[in-house]
DNA sequence: ACGATATAGTAAATCGTTACACAAAAACGA
DNA sequence: TCGTTTTTGTGTAACGATTTACTATATCGT
């Protein structure tokens, strides 16, 4: 590998004035100066070695990514819009890190972060204390958080690219009333995080001005293991053997994303019952796997390319104009009607929806909760 | 930031110390001293800046991880699991590129590496020309490939982590065979990478070793977009409906992998047609969706995270033992019977087998073959 | 008590690049 | 012709760690 100096001796110039090349610093200088180190740099195929640039100047065109299982296809797919945009747009490239949602891991990765000399990093982790990542935050690194709305009224150093989540859940549990459910669950694995917390509330909230008749439950998958996310639609599998074996077994369930969709149906047909006829489900996410899936699942999609872009876009805006301050971006879902819903032709009414609305918010995580 | 200034002076000893500890040279060290040093470290929080030690040492803790595109969940997850062993294992990361199987891509990644100091990459391509990896192996870059067999009796400076193809392509196609199946086809998506033509051949063999009475065509789904790679289902989709229309369609195909199954699946049910009753599938992979999908997919499971951590292994041991020779390692895959087979109860005798097969393997690509 | 050997720690050069402050040369005005 | 600008480029000191060669004590055998 050939360096500075090399070219200089090359082009008969000094280091200094590669390196004013290299930095675009080309307004003052002669056109044939500058063609002479041009040709020098291609003919040896130099390329400043990035250590060295970074000690000098502190920069390395490097942002982190990190993201609790890069299996999970919806980080996948994420991860790929964000490397790809990156390198493209901004010739960075991308350090990732699963973290399978462990705050030591998460902070491990940071501080292996730092030790690159990485500044920007885009976090997928939702979990609800973001304390640790504030303190990186004040010691210069620029953050952008996906999908983890920022708390309201706290002043904060990171950005976060949200969804709404609220809405969105609100939009597909409507959809579920709309084709006259009544009886609804929302399945979603143990640990609350930001968003689910918010899908849960948008499930309720469409349930309870539904009226009455509608009785609304938070189903509990149980704890994912270590593995985080392949075990998402494990934990689906599971719900749906415990659901079926209810005789007052919901009618419609929103997922909370649509790997738990995806294993919801599986563990239906496991247990004898038919999607949609005996069970309507809807996912969350439109990951490309919904649209595969038999029956094809009605989901609400995220536009995942946009929010992707967006957090490099914000990682790269900040990074280059430190003065900026975090932002708040939230994106809206759409809903997406396959075939994993049917309506239901018409339900006797159970009990005061208010009231068991209620009941339910009260409900003990991991346990199917009436 | 503290630099090892710091920490020297706080402890009252030379930078140098400093380094020895930070490199584990302490065996001609007091204890005190020792306990002084590592005091001031844990004190300031101290992490040695990577990029200075790289300028001197020339090593950075990273390695690099070549994908046609993270958004695959079986790169995903392999993905996952190389970073996960690298980070837990030997304390290294990964940069990631996703190169859309675009040879100026894969270069330019190899470029970006190199700058950066990188000196260890797995890579995942199957592009048939290995030749520009070649170079960089020349060029002292420690090269572990996926999935793509060594050319025969050609001295490499890469290592190969590979699958029998030939072995799982044959032994999911004698299954097939043995439920029944005479009319049998292979479905792939165009480009021919090493890994599709030995799966291929598995394919024909298994065919052809069956006797007469059997016919084996090779169906092509066609080029897969700049996207490349949750498009795989797309083409799978596209091909299913060409397939529904032939009067003479097959009765059992292989698909290349389970993305390309899942589509096929997806696009038969378009058609109208049931899997596996009128037609049979069997993916090859083994990637977790395919146990969820209706019906479950009889596929070819890999063992990936052998094979992840198998290539995690190597670069780091060709990494510290650069007189280490490049070398091959084959492993082996395993029929799961699901339920995307059925038996096809007896089917009547179409010509010879041999010649059609035969007449198979010049078919062209790009169109169903017959 | 003396040179030899071990023990414990340090000085200083170096990796490749950057960027500030400066210098040499040319152009210019009077 | 001489001083002043402008143009074009360079010298040099960092950035933060590593490492080789070296020094200063302490220990030891005889």
């Amino acid at each position: 590998m050939s360096n500075i100096q090399d070219v200089s001796r090359h082009a008969g110039v000094s280091p200094s004035t590669v390196s004013n090349v290299l930095n675009g610093r080309v307004d003052r200088m002669k056109k044939e100066t500058l063609d002479r180190v041009e040709a020098a740099i291609a003919l040896l195929n130099f390329r400043p070695n990035t250590s060295a640039r970074q000690l000098k100047t502190g920069h390395t065109p490097l942002i982190g990514l990190l993201v609790p299982s890069i299996a999970n296809p919806m980080y996948g797919f994420i991860a790929r819009e964000v490397e790809t945009y990156a390198q493209e747009r901004y010739g960075y490239r991308v350090l990732i890190g699963n973290t399978y949602r462990d705050p030591d891991k998460e902070a491990a990765f940071f501080s292996d972060l730092m030790a690159h000399g990485v500044r920007g990093v885009i976090i997928i982790s939702s979990l609800v204390d973001e304390q640790h990542f504030e303190s990186a935050g004040k010691r210069g690194m620029v953050i952008v958080s996906y999908d983890r709305r920022a708390t309201p009224n706290v002043a904060s150093e990171i950005d976060h690219i949200t969804v709404n989540n609220f809405e969105a859940a609100r939009m597909a549990t409507t959809h579920l009333i709309d084709s006259g459910h009544r009886r609804l669950a929302f399945a979603t694995a143990s640990g609350m995080t930001m968003s689910r917390r918010d899908k849960i509330e948008g499930f309720l909230a469409a349930a309870q001005s539904a009226g009455s008749g509608v009785r609304a439950q938070v189903l509990d998958g149980g704890q994912l293991n270590e593995y985080g996310d392949s075990v998402m639609s494990e934990s689906g599998r599971a719900l749906a053997s415990r659901i079926a074996a209810d005789r007052q077994r919901p009618t419609a369930i929103l997922a909370v994303n649509d790997l738990m969709a995806l294993g919801l149906m599986s563990g239906f047909r496991d247990a004898g019952l038919t999607v949609p006829n005996d069970v309507s489900i809807v996912g969350m996410d439109g990951l490309f796997l919904s649209a595969l899936s038999n029956p094809a699942l009605t989901t609400v999609q995220l536009p995942v390319n946009e929010m992707a872009r967006a957090m490099v876009e914000r990682v790269m805006t900040r990074l280059n104009d430190s003065t900026t301050e975090a932002s708040e971006q939230v994106f809206s879902a759409t809903l997406i009607r396959r075939e994993s819903v049917a309506p239901l032709p018409s339900v006797p009414t159970i009990g005061s929806s208010k009231a068991v609305v209620e009941a339910m918010k009260q409900s003990n995580a991991g346990k199917i909760s009436e």
